[in-house]
DNA sequence: GATAAATTGAACATCATTTTCATTTCAATT
DNA sequence: AATTGAAATGAAAATGATGTTCAATTTATC
C-alpha cells in the first residue's frame, strides 16, 4: 500500500521538486503529531530533535503538504493557519470550545447532502467547505 | 423605531465612550456599503469624502461595531477580517466563488436544526457558527 | 466656557507569513 | 565518484493586516 510518504515523494517527483531530508522530517513530524497544529507549533516540536531545521522551511513544506492533498489548511478563531491530515473519507466538521479550545470533529451525511443541494441550487460546483460550531463544552459549562 | 445610529450611540453612552464625528461617519459609510468589506476597503471608500479620517480610527471603530452587536466579523479564505451588518433574523451562511470572489448568502432552517442537534448531542451550548461553501459560480465555470 | 476623560491621527510595533539571496544539497549524467 | 545545473535551505529582511503609543484635539459634564 502507498504510504503517505510515498504519496509525497510522488507529488514532488511529478512537479520537478526534490525529496530532501528536511521535507521527510517535517512530514513525519506532522503525521506523528496531534491534528490542528500550526506551522510554528510544528517547528517548535521538530526543533527538539532537529535543531537545524529552519522556520521558513517548515512553512514552505506545510504549503507543499496542502498542495499535494496530504494536509488541509484550517482557520479557526485565532490568527494562525492550522493543518490537519486529510483522511480519505473526507468531510468532517468541527465543534470548538470557546473556553478551553478543545476541538471535536464530527461528520453528518445529512448535513453534507443539504450542503451539496444548496450548492446545486445556486449552480455552484463545490471545491471545499467549512463548518464550525463554537460554544462551550460540557466541562467548561460546569465551571 | 431605534435606528442603527441610535443603537450605536446607546452602546457608546453605556460604556463611557463618546459619540464622535468620525464614528458617525464610519457607521454611515459601513451601513451604506456592500456587505463583507474589510476595514481597509471601508477606509479607502471613506477617504474620498473624508480625507482626514485615519486608518487606525476605522479599525478601532469596526471593532466597536462588532462589540456593540451592530456588525459581525468574518474570515473567508484571505487574510483580511471582513464585516457584515447584523440582521435580526440571524443565521445565514455563505457560498463563495474561488475565482471571482463573489459571496452569496443563504439560509436553511433544516441545516440550522441539524447543527443545533449536533451541538446538543455533544452537550455543547452554541455561541456562534460558521458555514462556508467554496467553489465556482456559474459564470466562472463557463470560462 | 472650564475641565477631565476619551479620541484622534501619524508613526511605530507586532505577529504570522513570505521573500530574498548566498550557500548547500539533490539527482541526473559523465 | 566527480560534475553540473536546478532546486532547497536557512538567516535575515520584507510584507501585510492589525494593534498600540502618545502628543494634540475633541467631547460630555459641571
Amino acid at each position: 500500500m502507498a504510504t503517505v510518504k510515498d504519496l509525497f515523494r510522488d507529488y514532488l517527483g511529478k512537479h520537478g521538486l526534490k525529496v530532501t531530508r528536511q521535507r521527510e522530517i517535517i512530514l513525519e513530524g506532522f503525521m506523528g503529531s496531534p491534528s490542528h497544529l500550526s506551522a510554528e507549533e510544528l517547528y517548535l516540536r521538530l526543533r527538539k530533535d532537529h535543531p537545524n531545521i529552519g522556520y521558513a522551511t517548515v512553512y514552505r513544506t506545510m504549503k507543499l503538504l496542502a498542495d499535494s492533498g496530504i494536509a488541509s489548511e484550517r482557520h479557526f478563531g485565532d490568527r494562525q493557519t492550522r493543518y490537519e491530515p486529510n483522511t480519505s473519507d473526507d468531510h468532517h466538521y468541527h465543534l470548538i470550545c470557546n473556553s478551553c479550545g478543545r476541538i471535536i470533529e464530527f461528520e453528518d451525511p445529512k448535513i453534507e447532502d443539504l450542503l451539496q443541494q444548496t450548492a446545486s441550487d445556486h449552480h455552484f460546483t463545490l471545491s471545499h467547505q467549512r463548518l464550525e460550531l463554537y460554544g462551550l463544552c460540557p466541562d467548561c459549562q460546569a465551571r
